[in-house]
DNA sequence: CTGTGTGGAAGATCGAATAA
DNA sequence: TTATTCGATCTTCCACACAG
């Protein structure tokens, strides 16, 4: 009957309303003349709070009344309650729709938001009964990366790994043989497909995505851009504009498939729009055929990467690449879609080096969260500057490691003056920051080199791991690698690979790898983020809520 | 047991900023 | 210009302690 009652109650109006603070507590504040079509100013009623549904009714004996607000002579109500237990309701909650009815107010909570709840306080349970924080890794090679945000989670929240998604079998078996994340937890899968057919899998639900998406394209197209900048082509740079205009009038479109897509987890619209995308990309990015990675490829990643979290909706999404990323137009799209599902976006450029490491190559830390977590890469604080010298770090090599480079270091330089190559890094021993280059960028004219008695000889991956500021455990993976190169081994076509000079296998390994300290740290303000909030929840977890310093 | 003072919580009010 | 939102302050209510 009183489901009857309410259908008869006719709509006057809904109103969307953020929920701000007052006193440091949620205010549930709405105003407005609409507010007179539903209940009357003046009116006494009775709030009845609740979850998904508080409401407002007129009652007599109601505590609460709908408050008298005259401006420029027009009357209208007030709706402003601040206490205890519309905190507890709605800490969590962004936003609210009050839906007028004439003689009832409902204020509503969206699907959204509920979900979102319903998923912290999943997560503060499963922490309870002794569960973790689950991670997905995707396209992390050798999981160095996944291990230092993992371990820099940890100190806050139990985290550990729930699969990874390494498409290259033999990085992700080696993943799997050497990286303590994988010793940890046994019953994590290493999924050796592409993203694109990986998301065809019914996959576990998990709290955080770690993502390194290949960054060689996105290196070259920093490249690209230098040069076209030091040769002046004014041509490409009309090009890239005509591209970025017919990209803005496309995007509603793009986003309309993509919707499609999250509901209907279709593959086909993935395969449309990712072509769509890449014909764009194709336009804003004049010379493609000098590019080692297929634009198709980098693109569906970043797409698979979109789809992966609207489906599975983690706390957070942390993407490691080069700065020049933040220029590439998936990137950007990403970004874009990434908040249109409710991410807040936070990016910092830095190196390792302000963390204590030797490393000093500039990385892209990108960071997604759902609210109420909220990271600020920018406010992590540094560590003290390294103070061990390269020497320190150094391990006897044989005398044939030692040759005369000379030659190419010429080379290099003449390049460099021309102004188009990278600066040849001579080292000592003495340096307290390096830049740890792979040995793959070798053609003359970019590395770096030790310059000692015996001549100069290139550094080795271990000695690269170490300036990296990898542990014990992780280097176990350069040793392996190192091995596995020195016998030989199949590449993901199966065709057998002639065995390489160990120096470049191990270098290319480390060299184009992370350094883990600077991950550490930005793990460790994930965790305290959300230590910080499941703390708010009911059962109070036993959680650190200090930031690790 | 009752009256009264008190501090904190929370409701009511209002000016001003902001967006449309 | 007008409706909406935000921040601050004023006012009221209530639980509690304590004296008479």
């Amino acid at each position: 009957m009183k489901t009857a009652s309410k259908l008869m109650q006719r709509l006057t109006g809904i109103a969307k309303v953020n929920l701000g603070l007052k006193r440091k507590q949620r205010r549930l504040y709405y105003e407005g003349a609409a507010i007179n079509r539903a209940i009357p100013v003046g009116t006494p009623v009775r709030l009845t709070p609740g979850v998904t549904r508080t409401t407002l009714v007129p009652d007599a004996d109601g505590k609460h009344s709908i408050i008298r607000r005259t401006i420029a002579g027009k009357e209208h109500g007030v709706i402003d309650i601040v206490n205890k237990t519309i905190h507890s309701l709605y800490r969590h909650t962004e936003s609210v729709y009050f839906v007028l009815r004439e003689g009832l107010i409902e204020i509503l909570t969206s699907l959204t938001a509920l979900q979102d709840r319903q998923q912290w306080q999943a997560l503060a349970e499963k922490l309870k009964r002794g569960g973790k924080l689950t991670i997905a890794s995707i396209c992390s090679g050798g999981d160095i990366l996944t291990r230092a945000i993992i371990d820099g989670l940890s100190k806050h929240v139990p985290a550990q790994l729930a699969y990874s998604c390494e498409a290259d079998p033999a990085v992700g078996s080696m993943a799997v043989a050497h990286s303590p994340v994988w010793q940890d937890n046994p019953d994590a899968i290493c999924y050796h497909l592409p993203l694109q057919q990986m998301l065809s899998q019914p996959l576990p639900r998990t709290d955080g995505i770690v993502a390194s998406l290949p960054c060689t394209s996105l290196s070259s197209l920093a490249e690209a851009d230098r040069r076209r900048r030091m040769s002046k082509a004014r041509q490409d740079k009309a090009l890239d504009d005509s591209a970025s205009q017919a990209l803005g009038e496309e995007l509603p479109a793009l986003k309309l498939a993509l919707a499609r897509l999250a509901q209907r987890n279709d593959t086909t619209v993935l395969a449309e729009v990712t072509e769509r995308l890449e014909r764009l990309e194709r336009m804003a990015t004049p010379n493609t055929a000098t590019k080692p990675m297929d634009e198709v490829e980098k693109n569906s990643l970043f797409m698979g990467l979109y789809a992966l979290a609207s489906q599975s909706r983690p706390l957070f999404v942390v993407l490691e690449n080069v700065h020049a990323a933040l220029n590439d137009l998936s990137m950007k799209l990403l970004i874009t879609w990434m908040q249109g599902l409710g991410y807040q976006f936070s990016y910092e450029v830095r190196c390792a080096s302000d963390h204590g490491a030797m490393e000093q190559r500039p990385r892209l830390a990108a960071l997604f969260t759902l609210p109420p977590i909220s990271v600020e890469l920018q406010v992590i604080p540094t560590r003290p500057a390294n103070q061990v010298p390269l020497n320190a770090l150094l391990q006897p090599v044989p005398d044939s490691a030692w040759s005369d480079m000379s030659k190419g270091i010429a080379r290099g330089e003449a390049q460099l003056a021309k102004g188009n190559g990278f600066e040849v890094k001579q080292l000592t021993g003495d340096e307290t920051r390096i830049g740890c280059i792979g040995a793959q960028y070798w053609r003359g004219y970019k590395t770096c080199v030790i310059v000692g008695e015996q001549g100069h000889r290139q550094i080795t991956p271990l000695e690269r791991a170490r300036a990296m500021g990898w542990d014990e455990a992780d280097q176990a993976q350069v040793i392996a690698t190192i091995e596995r190169e020195a016998l030989g081994n199949r590449d993901s076509n199966g065709k057998t690979r002639r065995p390489r000079k160990h120096s470049r296998a191990g270098s290319e390994l480390v060299g184009n790898a992370i350094s883990p300290p600077m991950w550490r740290d930005i793990g460790s303000a994930i965790g305290a983020a959300i230590a910080r909030t499941l703390a708010t929840f009911n059962g109070q977890p036993q959680l650190s809520l200090a930031f690790d310093g």
